[in-house]
Formats: C-alpha cells, structure tokens, sequence
DNA sequence: CCTCGAAGTATTTTT
DNA sequence: TACTTCGAGG
C-alpha cells in the first residue's frame, strides 16, 4: 500500500474509492494532481488495468509533463510511458493521426495555430471589407465551434445583418482552412469527437478516463470525455471552481453538474486540507474569495502556521513599484538567512505586458530572471519563417504558408501580384501552390501580369519548394532528416543574408535562434528518440480496425505537429543535470501560473483595469484569477499597487482589495525581518535553519533592512531622498516613523483546526549567539503576544463577517444557482456580443461598440515556459558565456548592485528523508530546487538596461539570452 | 507595382 | 514596445 502512504483520510478515500465516476473538488494546495497520479497508479496496481487503457488529460504541456513525471515515480518508467497521458489536443491528434481515414482526414493535416487562424480571417474580413478584429472574430468562431455549432446551422440562425455577415466569415473560413488542409484547434477536439462516434471502436480499448482542472473543460473537451470513456464509463476527475480561469476560451463550469447528471451515480468528495501556504495567506486568499456571494460556501483548512502576514503595498509609480518589488526580493533573500533565494520568488502578473518595468528593475540590480509567456520561441518571426518553409515542403496545399513565404526575402513579388495568383487559384479551385508551380512551369498562363523580376522570383520559389520536396521523398537517401532540410531552406533561400540585412545588429541573436531550432530538430530527429517517440505515439492496436501506424516519413510531420501544440519535445536532463547554474525569479502570467507554487510570490499592479481588466467581462472571473494568484504563495504573500500607472494616471486600487475587512488581513509594508522570523520561515519552507552567520552577513549585505523607504500612503519618497539614487543612500533613515515589529505570528494563538508547526516554538528553540540577539528575542515574545491578540480579533471579525454572508446563501440551491449565476452572465455577453459585434463604422468612430466587439478578443501571447522548453538549457549551456564586466557607473554604488544566492547545504537528514519530505509535506513541490554556492554579479548598470531592451525587442529574455550573450555587442 | 521610412496607436488570459 | 498604416521615391 505504498501508493497510499502520505495521504490524508479523504485523498486516500478518493484514490481507492470503487466509484465509477468520481469528481474530486479539491481546493489549491490540497494535493489534487497528487491524488489524481496516485489514482492512476493505484488502478494499474489494484485493479489491474493496462496502462495503455487509461487516458489522462491536462490542459496544458506543462502539467501533463509533471504528472508523467509523479507517475514514473508510483508505477516506474516502463509504465508511465504506456499511458496515454497528454493535452486533450495532443491526445486528439494521436486518434485523428491514425483513425483520420475512417472520417475522411489524410493523415498530412497541419494544424492551424492561432496566426494562421487570423492571417486567414484577416484577409476574409479585408476581402469583404468588414470591420472586425480578427481576434475578435477568432475567438467568437472558437465560441461557436466548441458548442459543436458549424456555419451553416449558424446561418440559419442568423437574423440581424452583422450575424448573417458573421456567418459568412465564418463560412468562408471553414472554407479556406479546409483547402489548406488544415485543422484549427477546436477542430482537433471535434473531429476527434465525430471520429469517436461514429467510430466507437477505436476507443473501445479505454477503461479508465482521468481528467485534471476539470473546470475548464468546455462543452467539446466533455464530449471528448465522455466519448472516451463510453465503453466502461469509469471517469476520474480532480477539479475547483474557484479556479476556474479560463471561461474566455469557453470553459462551462457547469460541466460538473452536467456530469453529476449524466452519470447520477456520481460520487464527489472534497478535500479540505491545504498544505501549501501559510495560514495568513490562506486567510487573505479565501478572504477574497469569499467576496463572491453567489459562491458556496467551502471549508478550506490551513496545516500551517499563521507565519508572516500577506503585504499590500501602496507606491507611487509603476516604476517605483518595480524597484521596490526587486529591493523587497532581496530583502527576503539577505533576511532569510539563504533559506530563500531568487529561484523561490515569483512575479505573477495579470497580463505579460506588466513585465516590462519589472524585467528592468530586476536587470538593473543584477537579479537573473526568466519569464515564462511573452512571444513564445516558435512564434519569432525568424523561427516561424524557417517553419512555414518546412510546413510548405511538408504539405505545399498549405495556402497559407504559402502566401506568407512566398516573398520572404523578397523575390520582388508584391502584394497586388501576390493578390491576383491567390484568386485566379481560388477561382480554379487548385490550391495556390499546384498554381504558381504551373505558371511556373509554363503549364499554364496566368492572367494577372508577372513582372520578369516577379517571374523570376517565382521560379526561384517554386525551386527551393521542389528541391526541399524531392529531398523529402527521396527514396535512396533512407533518412532524411528534417535538420538537412533546414539546410537546404537556408541556404537555396539565402536566409542568413536576409536576416543579415533585414535585421542589422539584431542578426546575431536571430540566427542563433535558428541554429537553436535545428539544434532541436537535430535532436528531434534522433533515431532512437524518434522511434521511442513512434512507440509512445503509437495507440494500442484493435482488432479489425483498420490503423494506419506512423512511419518514419512521418518524422517531418510530427515534429511540425509537435511545434503547433507547443510540445517542444521532451525536457533534456540527462546530461547536466547537476548545473542549475542560475537562481532565477520567475516572471509569470498568474493563468500560466496555475498549478505551481513558490515561497515567495509579489502580484503587483493590483489596480482596476488590471485586476480586474478593463477587458474583462466577468468580474468574479478576476477575482478568482487573483485567489489563483495568491494562493501559489507558500509562506510570504506580496500584493501591492502602484498609484499611477503606466501612462502616469492615477489608478484606484482593485476593488477586490479595498472591500471593507479586506486590510486587516494585510500588512501595509513588508515585514521586519528578526533571526526569528528567518527560522519561522524555513519551519513553514521546511527547510533547515538558517545559520546566525548567514542571518548577520545577510542583513549587513543590505542597504537597508527595512522596507521603509517608500513611504505608505503612497506617494514619492521627500524630494532630496527621492533625487538620491536608492543604492546610494548613505545613511538611509525611515521615510514613516515607527518601525513596526516583524509580523510573524505563533500559531497557537488562533484556532486553525490543525497543530501544524508552531513557529513560535521555533523561535524560542533557536540558538542565541550574542547578547543583542537574546535581546531581540525577548522582545520578539512580547510583540509576539501582541500581535497573535490582534489577529485573533481580525480572525474573529472575519469569521463573521463570513458567516453572515453564507448564512444569505445557505440552502440545497446553493451549487445550481451559483452556476446559474454564472451561465446568465455568459449568456448576456453572448447576445450582447451578438448584437453589436461589429460595425461598418471605422472602430475609433464608435469606441463604445468597439469596446463591445474586443470582449472576445485574445490576442495570440503564447506561454511557453523556457525551463519546460530544452532550448533554453542547450542556449545556457552553449552560448560563449562573458563574466559580468565591472565598470565604473555614476550611479553605481561602490559595491555595485549585488545579489545572493544560498549555500549548498544539504543535510544528511534531507538526503535521507526525501520521501517524507514529499509525502508529508504534501505540498506541490517534490524536490528542492538546487542550491547554488554564493555569486556575487557586479555589472555595468547601463549594459544590464541595454540587454533588457534587446531581448524584450527580440522576444528573447534577458535570463534567455542576454544573460549568457552579454557582452555581445 | 514594389520598397522603405516615418508616424501613429493599441497593449488579457491559452491549446 | 511592436505592429500597422500611410506616403514618397524607385
């Protein structure tokens, strides 16, 4: 029962229980994917299911990653691999790939990301001159296909003249996708859905169905569910509606009832537990969740101490909010004592283009970072050029590769010539590539005039595509790989010396992003990989149905398929393993966020606009993205608000934060940092003690150990501090007066259901080394009890405050009405969005409608986390790597910008006890990050801002690149 | 008809 | 900041 050991009462009850269908709503931090992965395991080992009968889905890359990785360690490697685990759109290429026959689909589909979705309604809406976003229009598309509804039932429907017109882009896109050969996103999931019904067979292998964040699963991804599952009916899911984050990409969380229906014996059970934050955090957290009244009440229960009480911070600009953010960072790490260091901290952020100001403070003081989201690396436009070179030799009906290549580098092909061989093709029904061959070839004249240069630059086209092509289908050589492809592409179309004088002093970093794509292609491409990788593709065979397996000419397909669902091939690990060279602060949007934790987590910018967005049309949509948000935080919470922004406006704090009894459960600035306070954070980290050494060198590394140079209301520092530089100040004195005790509280001063671990035991077990600390810790006591009076009257206040609440909505109607709620808001929009979606006026004309039609709208930021992608540790690992060079700077301080980083210490204790660690800790994370020796980075301030403009400008991150490249004019 | 430079403007979240 | 649009010159 090894599977079980660790487990509370209700996980345990959740992973062995006989239920067929099972729903598991479990709160953050309560072990849910931990409970999930067990199931998996427990079913192949209990009840002797056949791995390669359980399908597992996730929503993101990231998470199916993860949880491949907890299952290798349950059920061992040669297992996990059988599983069919993965997104519910990989999972639905893999049918489609080797069932598509059956429904009609050749097995060279490409798969449409959401450019060439819009390249392709752009020039829809332009051709009928219809004034709509293509985003908008996207997304409304997106909205309509998940409900399974089509153009033509659309259009039937259709009354008002701006739907008739929507019916028709939508049409005409269903259209030119189709001639392209090309599957959207949503088409994936339906086809998927129509092949399993039609075909039953081809599932009728499956005998169990797990799914994971079940509440964001739209109507298509539950079909797909229960399609699945249709022969045994055997459903596992692990969800929560207070995540539920994603209804912008139409995720129904009313699917839980709508399962509790279809299938009424049901079983649901919840887990309560939380083991990942601290209680101060919890408290805030469900705080804020508790605003939204129509909510049912739920129990959630902390395990941890009270710890440090969550920060919200008042600052007057955004500028000020990022130095601060980096000072506060460093703070922690020094104050600490090393038991927190950058890796541990997080930066969650609304929306990725907050990051800007951030990634410039954190630059300017030397603190390495990576940012996960912004432009993804398959979405650079020199990445993709090389891919849409691939796309068109791998399947040359992909119009639009096509039109997107064809004058890039510049074959002086413009637009208008462009523009007439697209429409005499589409007139003769022959795709744009089978056209411009013949015209090329002289089989066929073209009635729109060909400049010689253009004619030229066609037949030199047409070239590069056939020779990739004919290198593609070579028999003789018996492997092409899809690096030598890359090759040839580069070379017949001289790519290099487009890049060279396309971008001038950019061209390095962009080229060494394409040698990064071959490296990866290379290793794509490796034999044993790729036949390791046929395999796992590879669904179990049924008897008498027909499959049609992949073969190694699929390589160049897979691996474009691969790139369009972000799967950037397996994490590469095995090799260097033991160099996790650079601590670095996460940067994250808190949507890619979810699932992951971090000691310290600073959500700034909590204004209205940004939180909630002025885009956003469901404001308890926001709210729970910022209970998301909060919620990764393990033992310190930092919110804080800049009083202007961006553009210099004054901002309102988000109104989340400003409800009446929301302030009690915040500081208004960050904590003091005692011994004390560093030994009660490793309590609650679980880490070891800091040492009294490492706690004196770290606050005598700081400038300033207080956070008191911002003043709390708000506004600029006095004006001759303020014309100072932050590190130069000499002998910095507080900006308010009182500094306020370290906020740490003793657990047992306020009921929290569990013992846990009480800090305030910890700090009286400390070991004293001078005079002056015994002293403090003296004090500390007396504060202590005052400050655990304070907050058990804040609890108190807040408990009934919340009962109140719940009392209004008690009742058997609680769930439904609450999804109700829910679904009339959604339903609203719908006919809102349905009525003024778009208009001929130009949008600056009517801004009111305008703003209506942008309420769909997704713009095409893809988050792609470096670290998941093997690209970023081959960049570290081969980029010439310069020592940070010193060089004097006015404004530099004479020991430069500093950071630290924590010792390698591992104790035998730890080595010994991993398991334990992982199991009773119950928290998210399985491992500690790597500890790294002490660095100490002095750097020019002025070439650390320059890199941080560059690798913004080039999508490439300074952490990425310009870390390792700097130095690099 | 093509290219390039300048100016203006909009900036959620993701498979 | 990045992307689009607009206008002049080849």
């Amino acid at each position: 029962m090894d599977l079980l050991h660790g487990l509370n009462a209700a996980q345990k009850a959740a992973v062995t229980s006989d239920a067929a269908v099972l729903q598991v709503l479990a709160p953050p931090g309560s072990g849910k994917t931990k409970t999930l992965t067990a199931r998996v395991a427990y079913l192949i080992a209990h009840r002797s299911l056949k791995p390669w009968n359980i399908i597992t889905c996730t929503f993101t890359r990231k998470a199916a990653n993860e949880m491949k990785e907890r299952i290798r360690t349950f059920v061992g490697e040669e297992h996990a691999k059988q599983i069919k685990l993965g997104t519910f759109h990989a999972i639905a290429v893999q049918y489609l790939r080797q069932y598509g026959q059956h429904i009609g689909l050749g097995k060279d589909f490409g798969i449409a990301d959401s450019s060439d979705s819009k390249a392709v309604l752009k020039r829809i809406i332009k051709r009928n001159s219809f004034t709509i976003e293509p985003g908008a229009a996207l997304s409304r598309i997106s909205s309509q296909k998940v409900r399974g509804i089509n153009s033509e039932q659309l259009a039937l429907k259709a009354k008002h003249i701006e739907q008739q017109e929507f019916a028709q882009i939508f049409a005409e896109y269903e259209t030119e996708l189709k001639a392209s050969n090309l599957l959207d996103y949503d088409d994936l999931l339906l086809q998927c859905c129509f092949l399993m019904t039609t075909h039953p067979q081809c599932v009728s292998n499956v005998e169990a169905v797990l799914i994971d964040e079940f509440q964001d699963t739209n109507t298509t991804q539950y079909d797909l569910m229960r399609l699945f599952a249709q022969k045994r009916n055997m459903i596992t899911i692990v969800g929560d509606p207070d995540q539920s984050i994603y209804s912008f990409r139409s995720a129904e969380i009313q699917n839980l009832t709508r399962m509790k229906e279809h299938w009424p014996d049901t079983l649901t059970i919840n887990l309560e537990e939380n083991y990942r934050s601290s209680g101060a955090i919890l408290h805030a957290a469900q705080n804020i969740i508790e605003q939204d009244e129509s909510r049912p009440p739920k129990k959630l229960q902390a395990t941890h101490g009270l710890g440090l009480c969550p920060v919200l911070r008042k600052l007057p600009t955004a500028a000020a909010e990022a130095t601060w953010l980096v000072s506060e960072i460093q703070r922690m790490c020094a104050l600490s004592g090393k038991v927190v260091n950058p890796s541990d901290c997080a930066v969650l952020l609304r929306s990725a283009a907050l990051s800007r100001m951030i990634e410039a403070a954190l630059s300017k003081a030397g603190v390495p970072y990576r940012m996960v989201g912004g432009v993804r690396f398959f979405e650079r436009a020199e990445v993709k050029l090389v891919l849409d070179y691939l796309r068109v030799i791998n399947q040359p009906d992909n119009n639009e590769a096509v039109e997107r290549i064809i004058n890039v580098p510049s074959r002086r092909i413009g637009d208008a010539t462009i523009k007439g061989l697209l429409n005499e093709a589409k007139a003769k029904s022959t795709s744009f590539w089978t056209f411009i061959r013949e015209v090329s070839q002289g089989k066929c004249r073209s009635k729109t005039k060909l400049a010689a240069p253009a004619e030229k630059g066609l037949a030199s086209f047409v070239n590069i595509i056939l020779s990739g092509r004919r290198k593609l289908t070579s028999v003789d050589s018996d492997k092409v790989s899809v690096v030598d492809l890359i090759n040839l592409v580069i070379k017949k179309a001289d790519l290099q010396a487009y890049l060279k004088n396309h971008y001038e002093n950019e061209y390095e970093a962009r080229w060494s992003n394409i040698e990064e794509l071959m490296a990866l292609a290379a290793d794509a491409c490796d034999p044993d990989k790729v036949r390791a990788m046929m395999q796992e593709e590879t669904l179990p065979a049924i008897d008498g149905f027909e499959q049609r397996a992949p073969t190694e000419e699929d390589a160049l397909s897979i691996f474009l398929a691969n790139v369009a669902l972000t799967a950037s091939a397996e994490e590469k690990k095995a090799d260097g393993e033991e160099s996790e060279p650079v601590q670095q602060v996460t940067i994250s949007t808190i949507h890619s966020a979810k699932g992951l934790e971090w000691p310290v987590v600073f959500i700034p910018a909590c204004f209205d606009g940004s939180i909630p967005h002025s885009r956003s049309d469901d404001n308890d949509e926001e709210r729970r993205l910022l209970y998301v948000g909060m919620t990764r935080a393990q033992a310190m919470l930092y919110l804080s608000c800049p009083i202007k922004n961006t553009q210099r406006e004054d901002t309102t704090m988000s109104s989340f934060l400003t409800q009446p009894g929301v302030g009690s459960f915040f500081e208004e600035h960050g904590p003091s940092m005692s011994f004390a306070t560093a030994t009660g954070l490793a309590t609650t980290l679980k880490r070891d003690r800091p040492s009294h050494d490492a706690f004196q060198d770290g606050k005598k590394s700081l400038e300033r150990d207080e956070d008191d140079y911002w003043p709390l209301n708000g506004e600029e520092p006095p004006a001759e501090r303020a014309k100072w530089d932050y590190g130069r100040a000499e002998n910095p004195l507080p900006a308010f007066g009182t500094t306020r005790p370290a906020s740490w509280m003793s657990v047992s001063a306020v009921s929290m259901g569990q013992e846990g671990f009480s800090s305030a035991s910890a700090t009286m077990s400390a070991g004293f080394v001078s005079v002056k600390d015994k002293y403090d810790e003296l004090v500390e006591r007396d504060r202590l009890a005052a400050i655990d009076k304070r907050s058990q009257v804040r609890r108190k206040e807040s408990v009934e405050a919340s009962k109140g609440r719940k009392r209004q909505i008690e009742g058997q109607g609680c769930i439904s009405t609450f999804f109700a709620k829910r679904r009339a808001v959604a339903t609203d929009l719908e006919q809102e969005r349905d009525k003024s979606f778009y208009t001929r006026e130009p949008a600056s004309v009517q801004p009111a409608l305008r703003d209506i039609s942008n309420l769909g709208v997704h713009r095409n930021v893809h988050s792609q986390s470096l670290e998941q992608n093997p690209l970023s540790k081959h960049k570290l690992r081969n980029a010439p790597y310069r020592a940070p060079t010193t060089t004097t700077q006015v404004q530099s301080s004479d020991r430069g910008y500093v950071f630290l980083s924590s010792s390698p210490t591992k104790t035998e204790e730890e080595e010994n006890q991993p398991s334990e660690k992982s199991i009773c800790n119950g928290t998210e994370r399985d491992v500690d990050p790597v500890k790294q020796a002490s660095t100490f980075h002095t750097t020019s301030v002025q070439s650390l801002q320059q890199n941080a403009v560059r690798g913004r400008r080039l999508g490439v991150r300074p952490s990425f690149n310009g870390w390792a490249n700097r130095g690099r004019k």
